[in-house]
DNA sequence: CGCCTATTTGATCTGATTCAAACAATGTGG
DNA sequence: CCACATTGTTTGAATCAGATCAAATAGGCG
């Protein structure tokens, strides 16, 4: 289905990460979607930056601001959401350990949505400043977060698609699909299982569905024997009986040696 | 509501835009999002591309392909959709005279959807060979080329809020409300009227409904006189009542004088 | 243990789909 | 200029996926 990135260290939790530097992270992140030269890694490893802890539950950029820095997830997981008026919420996006969640504050002045932990995480506080420079002395680096930017954008047309058009059933079975791919190449994955603390209301939050029926199409998934998810963990236990239940092709999330490259002069 | 962009010039539909050198759209689509120096504007002004019409309901760039052109709308409507095994649509965006809906194209090589018009259309294609000189040359130009995909995934998100947690009378509130917006903006606009070519299946493709369904609301919507939409054109008769009933902050269109900024060296 | 939060279950309701058919508008060829 | 084919809109009725409401159960933890 997809070509395997080579993992050059794993970390086998969430938390775990906190042992490595978050540049690193970041560096292997961007390894997966890019290639990059030893100059612009060891730029990229220079990177200088606040890093602050949050708990579990807490807003790392809100809807309104005006960020001055760019956050890099170290530790924890987080999420893009909104709120509508009448207290709905949907998020848009799942964060772990290495991805630059606002990339667009260097573009966008006003954040149009919120950013906040689902877990306790550690963020890296990284100056715009310091990020413009970089582009400016490595324009390559600055394509491949420009490139970032445009996975994301397909990676939510992808979501789109499920929200619009897609059975609870098959939307779900795409995302614990999407989810696994991330945290493999975050290396986050053991076996088919990573750590996972999402309630199940949290899922409905990003399916756009009632926690009650979240409930009972994982129940159905469970039932045929695709997943195990408990206790904060998910197992894909049958890894071809999920993609065939979601649709899910891989190629929107353009990696590395699937037949994308970033130009570079 | 929002500041006002100032027009610089008016094509009455989506057809007279063909009177007009496309390039002055983007210019003029460009300048809504960010500033820019005549020199860029010269730069942008003198991009060589080859020109080709197409009719309605044929595809300009096809999922799977690997295209080595950009291509920027002239005239008449074009639309982003990706199709499911079922053959259920998903329309993920619509694109007037003035965008450059492949953007992404520079960066992703295989394209994850596909871009066709939805009306008789003609576009010019730009190579990406001059697109990547031009960003050299002019790293402004890349920076609000960036920021405009940015822009781009703004609406995305708006989208899936809609998909996945508005009511079908709200959702279909909301894109009317943007599409007016961006009508407007394309100079597209006459009386809070403006052509719109779209069958209600259409609709319904992008708002994730059956045609049925989309028919009923907008009857809902027709009856109370928020809007008039048939033979291929709509107008909004009551702006405030629609941006209420779609709950439509423009804010996510980040356009320019509403607190946003692109950062200049 | 007792509190709080998350999961699960059952019953009921409803927004939206589906199916089917009528109707309207537009275009095409004879 | 009409017959008729085609495509889009509208209406009605039946059905269903998923939401809502309500309550029970299960974990986790100070």
């Amino acid at each position: 289905m997809h070509k395997r990135v080579e993992l050059q260290f794993v970390s086998a939790t969430l938390a775990d990460a906190g042992s490595i530097d978050p540049r690193d992270l970041m560096i292997r992140r961007l390894e997966t979607i890019g290639a990059m030269t030893d100059i612009e890694k060891r730029a990229l490893k220079s990177l200088a930056g606040i890093q602050r802890d949050f708990r579990a539950y807490e807003d790392i950029v809100r809807e309104g601001e005006k960020p001055n820095a760019v956050c890099l997830i170290a530790t924890g997981l987080a999420c893009r959401y909104k709120v509508l008026l009448d207290g709905e919420r949907q998020i848009m996006a799942f964060h772990v350990p290495g991805s630059v969640p606002d990339t667009q504050g260097l573009f966008l002045d006003r954040m149009d949505h919120n950013i906040g932990t689902l877990a306790p995480s550690s963020v890296l506080f990284i100056p715009h400043s310091a990020m413009l420079t970089l582009f400016q002395e490595h324009p390559g680096l600055g394509y491949l977060f420009w490139r970032s930017t445009l996975i994301e954008a397909a990676i939510y047309r992808e979501w789109m698609v499920g929200l619009g058009r897609r059975n609870a059933y098959s939307r779900l079975a795409h995302l614990l699909c999407e989810i696994m791919m991330l945290m493999k190449l975050a290396g986050l994955e053991t076996g088919n299982a990573c750590e996972l603390p999402l309630t199940q209301a949290e899922l409905g939050d990003a399916t756009g569905m009632s926690t009650v029926h979240v409930n009972r199409t994982l129940q159905e998934l469970r039932a045929r024997n695709l997943i195990a998810f408990k206790a904060g963990s998910l197992t894909i236990l049958d890894w071809a009986g999920l993609v065939n239940a979601g649709e899910f092709d891989p190629a929107y999330l353009h990696l590395r040696g699937t037949g994308d490259a970033v130009p570079r002069h």
